[in-house]
DNA sequence: GAACATTCATACGCGTGTGA
DNA sequence: TCACACGCGTATGAATGTTC
């Protein structure tokens, strides 16, 4: 069977579903499945096509997801992240097909294992003789430069992408959430959680006078080399939350510039600088090393948040079991740690400013934050420059 | 084999879309 | 609005490659 005869099969197909129902998000038919060949060439006319550059990050995926859908004889969903199209996994699973529109070389797949020997979930395949598995998929890389225009499509089997993939690492991400009206409740103050959970692993800095530790502190942190707030934890000289919270009240209502979409690492960068300057340490030129915590030596984890979902990371903070590294003698698990969370608003001209700080143990972080109950995995696999354009 | 450059691996982070 | 599941870019340290 040739191409238009499948796209025929599939426009048949298609006008005997329901309203809201899309043939793209159904189970697989054998005789309307394109070939790999087939997909490249039917899709050929999304080259050299400009993505509007106005669009974020998902909506250029999306735009050219759709566009790609339509070219092979798919009605254009209306949407990709309904509760249909959520069932679908990979995405298109009539054609067990998914798109990745990229302009690096990190390829990002979210909770599924492209080419894994798993047998696609649903009823039609586990019940099949020969059911589909996840490594027989198909994989359409559209690549697209910082202007928007698409350079280059590419499409690869799961089995091909086995060989990308060189550790198979899944990355597990936790959020939260920064209720609207808890922001808005909270607007211009520091929330500090009275249960200091630390003290029940570590007590001296409970009664050491807050003089002292400042001047260690402050004594100790000359060296730009090796600035101390990154070293391991000194915990006679840990401050507590309230004289976090003190050190850092000034910081409420302070205003950061917005350096444009795509920089907002680099703002978080200049606030957690504010930060340790704030609690004293005199050098802070090495910032956001992707360690956890972040402050190391204070055992603070920061998080900036411009939007209500508040990224966790790999890391739970209700989770009791100590954190594996070196410096860790005394057992801490991330329910000691302290969670300095900057609640950010746009203020005039674009720029961020700090609107509240919640400032608590991990332990009891979802007083104020409820935490999403399932975790998201992701494997990212490099692709092979050979591929990219 | 030191100094520098590039790539790899894996994390962080912002943001959107959807159903309830 | 809230909770959640994506979607993708990018920073960073480690590993590896390159040059003298």
């Amino acid at each position: 069977m040739n191409a238009e005869a499948k796209i025929s099969l599939i426009q048949e197909a298609e006008a005997q579903l329901s309203p809201q129902n899309f043939l793209i998000f159904c189970p697989p038919n054998q005789d309307s499945l394109f070939t790999e060949d087939e997909i490249l060439e039917l899709t050929t006319p999304i080259l050299n096509q400009v993505i509007p550059h106005d669009l974020s990050n998902v909506q250029k995926s999306q735009w050219a997801k759709l566009q790609t859908i339509e070219l092979l004889g798919y009605q254009r969903p209306s949407g990709l992240r309904t509760k249909q199209a959520k069932q679908s996994k990979p995405k298109f699973i009539h054609q067990l097909f998914d798109i990745f529109v990229q302009s690096s070389r990190n390829l990002q797949v979210w909770n599924y294992v492209p080419y894994s020997d798993t047998i696609i979930p649903g009823k039609w395949n586990v019940e099949s003789e020969s059911p589909y598995r996840y490594k027989d998929c198909r994989y359409l890389l559209v690549f697209h430069n910082p202007e928007g225009v698409i350079l280059k499509t590419a499409i690869v089997s799961g089995n091909k992408l086995a060989k990308w993939d060189t550790t198979g690492t899944q990355t597990i991400k936790w959020q939260a959430s920064a209720r609207r009206s808890y922001r808005n409740e909270i607007s211009s103050q520091i929330i500090v959680s009275p249960i200091e959970t630390l003290n029940s692993k570590i007590s001296a800095y409970m009664q050491h006078p807050l003089e002292e530790k400042s001047r260690f502190i402050v004594q100790e942190s000359q060296n730009p080399q090796s600035p101390l707030i990154k070293q391991p934890p000194t915990p006679a000289f840990f401050l507590t939350h309230n004289e976090i919270a003190q050190a850092l009240r000034t910081l409420v209502g302070t205003e950061f510039a917005n350096l444009g979409t795509g920089q907002e690492r680099s703002t978080g960068q200049t606030l957690e600088k504010e930060i340790i300057k704030a609690l004293g340490y005199q050098s802070y030129q090495q910032t956001d090393t992707g360690n956890y915590p972040d402050l190391l030596h204070q055992l603070i984890e920061v998080k900036f948040q411009f939007r209500d979902t508040i990224d966790l990371g790999k890391h739970l903070p209700t989770d009791p079991l100590p954190i594996k590294a070196p410096w860790n003698k005394w057992g801490i698990s991330p329910r000691e740690i302290r969670y300095v969370v900057a609640l950010m608003e746009q203020g005039v001209y674009n720029n961020f400013v700090v609107d509240s700080i919640v400032i608590t143990s991990g332990e009891k972080f979802n007083e104020y934050f409820s935490i999403s109950e399932g975790t998201n995995f992701k494997i990212q696999i490099p692709i092979p420059s050979s591929i990219m354009p």
